[in-house]
RNA sequence: GGGGAGAUACCAAAGUGGCCAACUGGGGCAGACUGUAAAUCUGUUGUCUUUCGACUUCGCAGGUUCGAAUCCUGCUCUCCCCA
C-alpha cells in the first residue's frame, strides 16, 4: 500500500473533525504505517436499534471511507450485543432494550445502507456479540472494576438525569464499558464517533491501557444539526433527510434547511474538494438561494446519480416554486362509476391517516383537484371511465386518480 | 427494611366528582408571506360522523356513584428521604 505523506493525510482527515484526541499520538500512528507500510484500524461502532440511516449518519460514515480512500482498514461494528443495553448518549430516558434477532436483523439493513458510502469490498464487519456475548461475570466484574462510579456520573447525560430524578439503570453503566472492550478486542487505532461519544471513546483508551495496549486514537465528528436548524439530526425528531429518500424528497427537503447551515452541510456532507471549501462559503453567505440548490443538487448527484438530481431539481422547481404539477406522480385507481367523499378519497390514498385530518385538511384549504381547491368538506367525485384528476395536498403530495 | 411523592394526549405540564376529548407551552399539520426555509400572523391538532351526536382516551385491573382523569381497593413502574 502506498500511503501519502503525513502532512496530505492529516489535512483529509481533519476536515470536519472536532476533536482529535491526542493529535499527536495520529500524527505518529500515520507516520508508523506509512514507514511499516501497515495500514492503521479504523473502528466505527454502529447502533443498530435504529437502522434507518440518515445524513447525520453519514457525516461519521464518511470520514470513515476517507480513512478508507487513504489505505487503512476500516471496521465496523455491529452493535448487537451493546444493542440491547441501548446507549444512553443523549438520551433522558433508559431506552427499551432490544432483542438479539431484531438487533441482527437491523445491522443487515444498516450495513446495506452503509455501502452508499464506504467501500463494501473494504469493510470488515463485526458483530461483538461475538466477544462480549461470550464474557463470563467474573470477565464483566473485572472490567467493572476499571472504572468508578464518580467518573461513570460526570458524564453530562447521567449527571443531568440524576438532577431530574429520571431513573438511570444500573447496566446503562456498562454500555461505555462495553464499547471499549471492543476496541481492546479489535485493538484499534483510531475510534470515530460524534462529539457525544467522546466519553465512550475515551473509555475504549482507558481500557485499552490497562490491558497494556497501545491505546487508540478518539476522532470525534460534530453532530449534524438536522433540518430544522436547532437539534441534531435525528429520525426522533423529525429532522432528518434519509440516505434511502428518493431525490425528489431529498432534494426537497436539503432546501428547506436554514441558510445557516448550508456552508456546514457542504463540508460535513458532500465531497466537494477541500480547496473549493471557502469558496463556498463565501457563497453560501452572499447568494445563498444558488448556494442551497447547488447543495441539494450536489448531495442527490452523491446518493443517486446526475441525471436524477436533475430532474429532482427541475421537480422542485415545478411544484413548489411556479406551483405546477409534476409530471409523475402516483396514481391511484377507483371504480368506474362509483362515488366517494373526497374525506374518504383523501385518505384512502393515505395522504392523510385519518378521516378528521382529511376535513381539517379541505376546511383550512390544503386540498385541490385538477388545481381548484375543495372548498366544501363534502364533496364528492363520481368517477367515469377515462376520468382523470390531479388530487393536490398540501404543499407536495400529489397523486393522480383514474377511472 | 422504613417513610414520602408521583404515573395525564407526540413531549412538557394544568386539572382533584359533572361546565373535560381534557387549560397552557413546545412540536406537528394547513393557509398567508418568501428563493426554499426561518421569523411573523391565522387556523388546526383522539376516532367515527355533513351538523346534532356517538365512541375510545388521563399507568393497569376492579369498585363506589345517576355521573370519575378526579373518590376507594389491589397491582405494576418511577423518584426522593432515612437505614
Amino acid at each position: 500500500m502506498n500511503f501519502l505523506p503525513v502532512g496530505e493525510q492529516l489535512e483529509i482527515i481533519r476536515r470536519g473533525t472536532t476533536e482529535i484526541i491526542p493529535e499527536d499520538e495520529l500524527k505518529n500512528k500515520l507516520q508508523r504505517s506509512l514507514d511499516s507500510g501497515k495500514p492503521l484500524r479504523i473502528k466505527l461502532g454502529c447502533d443498530p436499534t435504529r437502522p434507518d440511516l440518515h445524513l447525520g449518519h453519514s457525516v461519521i460514515l464518511r470520514k470513515l471511507r476517507q480513512f478508507q480512500d487513504l489505505g487503512h482498514h476500516a471496521i465496523l461494528i455491529i452493535g448487537d450485543f451493546t444493542g440491547m443495553i441501548g446507549d444512553p448518549t443523549g438520551q433522558n430516558k433508559t431506552r427499551p432494550a432490544l432483542t438479539v434477532e431484531d438487533v441482527r436483523a437491523n445491522g443487515q439493513t444498516y450495513f446495506e445502507q452503509a455501502a452508499k458510502i464506504l467501500d463494501p469490498d473494504k469493510t470488515e464487519i463485526v458483530y461483538n456479540s461475538d466477544w462480549l456475548g461470550k464474557m463470563s461475570f467474573e470477565d464483566v466484574i473485572k472490567l467493572a472494576s476499571s472504572y468508578t462510579l464518580a467518573r461513570m456520573i460526570e458524564r453530562d447525560d447521567f449527571t443531568k438525569r440524576f438532577k431530574n430524578e429520571d431513573p438511570i439503570a444500573l447496566h446503562e453503566f456498562l454500555y461505555p464499558l462495553a464499547q471499549g472492550q471492543d476496541s481492546v478486542h479489535l485493538k484499534s487505532d483510531v475510534e470515530l464517533g460524534g462529539i457525544d461519544q467522546k466519553f465512550n471513546l475515551l473509555v475504549g483508551r482507558h481500557l485499552q491501557k490497562e490491558a497494556g495496549l497501545e491505546q487508540q486514537v478518539c476522532l470525534m465528528m460534530p453532530l449534524l444539526v438536522g433540518t430544522d436548524g436547532v437539534q441534531k439530526m435525528s429520525k426522533s425528531y423529525d429532522n432528518y433527510i434519509g440516505l434511502n429518500d428518493a431525490p425528489n424528497d431529498m432534494y426537497g427537503k436539503m432546501l428547506r434547511v436554514p441558510d445557516e447551515l448550508i456552508y456546514t452541510y457542504f463540508e460535513l456532507l458532500t465531497d466537494v474538494p477541500v480547496q473549493e471549501l471557502p469558496a463556498l462559503k463565501q457563497k453560501a453567505e452572499t447568494d445563498p438561494r444558488n448556494s442551497k440548490h447547488e447543495l441539494a443538487w450536489t448531495i442527490t448527484r452523491m446518493y443517486y446519480d446526475e441525471s436524477a438530481a436533475d430532474a429532482a431539481r427541475e421537480h422542485f422547481e415545478k411544484t413548489i416554486i411556479n406551483k405546477e404539477i409534476p409530471d409523475e406522480m402516483p396514481e391511484f385507481r377507483f371504480e368506474a362509476g362509483s362515488t366517494h367523499k373526497m374525506v374518504h378519497i383523501i385518505k384512502e390514498v393515505n395522504f392523510a391517516p385519518s378521516n378528521g385530518e382529511a376535513r381539517r385538511l379541505i376546511q383550512q384549504g390544503g386540498v385541490s383537484l385538477n388545481g381548484e381547491t375543495i372548498e366544501d368538506v363534502n364533496a364528492e367525485v363520481t368517477f367515469k371511465t377515462g376520468t382523470e384528476l390531479v388530487l393536490k395536498v398540501g404543499k407536495r403530495k400529489f397523486g393522480r386518480l383514474l377511472a
